[in-house]
DNA sequence: TTACTCATGTAACAAGTTACATGATTTA
DNA sequence: TAAATCATGTAACTTGTTACATGAGTAA
């Protein structure tokens, strides 16, 4: 029955979120919007997304309507409970300023370990991927909603941090 | 058997991290080093570290030696195979440079969908914390070694772009 | 009618988490 | 000798992953 956990994982929320923003949306469709954003930390994949979906109905924070169609589409909706638990989610100062899973910051602290050649070649392979990168969603950036612009925002400032980091190591 | 899977998880890659740096280590010793670690995304579970050292012993990847020890003490280290394994894990620019989880950059888009009222409080507390977090982090500086500090740097530049990008959100 | 998209889901697996359990060694 | 630390590990659980499977509706 999964008794009203704690709270809810970053998938969770971010479902939610979705479906704040997208009022009546089917599973496939919050699929979709992970999917499609570049963004986002998950593939959206269906064995992720159903069960997180699932777990919401059954916490009744959000409620499935069946639409009359032969497939057995199903929209969802936030429950008055599911708004109250999925405005704690986001305003969790403390989750939201956690560092999270930082593959950059993990291996930082290691790279002084190589040989002065390898830690070159590294600098310039970094600089390189971090540049595309930066470029890429550069050009995306006037293709986006609002959201996904803050988020694309954040992640350049990110990269350039990098970026910036690197150059100063360097010296 | 594992059998010479893709690659290293961030946590193998992690523990070999340690190893390198900690040569002859018990399971043990490699647990607290994330536990001590403030920076340390995983908890240094026993759960994860003990089956993640025996996958990387399966693996030939490090080299385990049993102490004269009744309590059955092992050390380990890196093999030829381990060496190699680390530096590539250590030099994959595309996961160095990967996003990872940041529940920072999913909850920012979000946050413009509440209350105005709520904005202004969410902003006040998540400067606070970000603030506390910063002069915690800045206190520590002078007593970490230096791959610690590396770490703390990189996430006090994190927090301070953090803080910015809140100030240039409320203008 | 063929192919694509919409829609739902399960199965096998991977890799973490907390909590528990046990015993040796060292230090106060 | 009592308490803390060193040392190893398992068990139950959570929550993600990829790959597979199925079928309805729509557009070429």
């Amino acid at each position: 029955m999964t008794k009203s956990r704690a709270g809810l994982t970053e998938l969770e929320g971010a479902i939610l979120g979705v479906l704040v923003r997208a009022p009546s949306a089917t599973a496939y469709r919050v699929r979709r919007v992970f999917q499609e954003s570049r963004s986002a930390e998950w593939s959206g994949s269906a064995g992720a997304v159903y069960p997180a979906i699932r777990r919401l109905v059954t916490d009744r924070l959000i409620k499935e309507r069946a639409e009359a169609d032969a497939r057995g589409t199903h929209t969802y909706d936030l429950t008055r409970a599911g708004k109250d638990a999925y405005e704690r989610w986001l305003c969790d100062v403390t989750r939201a300023v956690g560092p999270g899973v930082d593959p950059f910051r993990t291996r930082a602290p290691l790279w002084a370990g190589l040989s002065p050649a390898t830690q070159r070649k590294l600098a310039k392979d970094l600089k390189a991927e971090l540049d595309e990168q930066r470029e890429a969603l550069t050009r995306t950036l006037n293709k986006l909603d609002a959201g996904d612009e803050i988020t694309a925002r954040l992640h350049i400032a990110l990269l350039d941090l990098r970026l910036k980091w690197i150059d100063d190591q360097a010296r």
